[in-house]
DNA sequence: TTAGAATATTATAATATTATAATATTGTTA
DNA sequence: TAACAATATTATAATATTATAATATTCTAA
């Protein structure tokens, strides 16, 4: 981790955790495996349109993938790497 | 990690954390143990002000400290916990 | 005590992010 | 196929972030 591409790489994945609904998305993602849209909802009270936007972005940054089951979209975290990194981000670190 | 006032505090140090620029400064604190601001306008080629303000942002999120000597300020991470946070964030994730 | 170096602050314009509301799409089932 | 459920898209207004330029502060040394 050094190079200005890499870094600017880095701050895009950083910036589609860095905020508290999709944290909150990726938390659950990493307790259940996949969820539909519904299913995350009542992610601190979010309305569904919401919910799609920040999945969007989650997807856009290589966090998540989707797949249809019939009338619902199921998500889940992308790869086992990305689950390890959204477990050092979500974990470790109590208040000084 | 869990609840809701930690999910907003979580993404308020990612946030911090999520700019190359900012990015840039804490990966040379991580390597260097302390600098001052000359030191890091190299960093992506930014100006003194932008450098000021990135630090700023990087104090308020209780990422670095930092100590006046003389002329010079000098800027550090704020603590062991902060350090290991920043290294799994710098670290790790290669391109899928 | 004044000049100069190092850093901080302020104002501002450009851009990005966010939440909301409205509408559209996709798939299922009656 | 019409109604409905689940999800996505679009537009928009509010807010936040960013870079830049100008100015101010703090400290040192002559």
């Amino acid at each position: 981790m050094k190079s200005q591409s890499e870094l600017y790489e880095r701050a895009e994945l950083l910036k589609a955790f860095a905020h508290p609904v999709r944290l909150c998305i990726v938390n659950r993602l990493l307790k259940t495996e996949s969820l539909n849209v519904s299913n995350m909802e009542s992610c601190l009270a979010v309305s569904q349109s919401s919910i799609s936007q920040h999945l969007l972005k989650l997807k856009h940054a290589g966090v998540i993938t989707s797949r249809r089951a019939g009338n619902e979209v199921h998500y889940s975290l992308k790869n086992e790497e990305i689950k390890e990194f959204a477990k050092s981000i979500l974990g470790g670190l109590e208040d000084d």
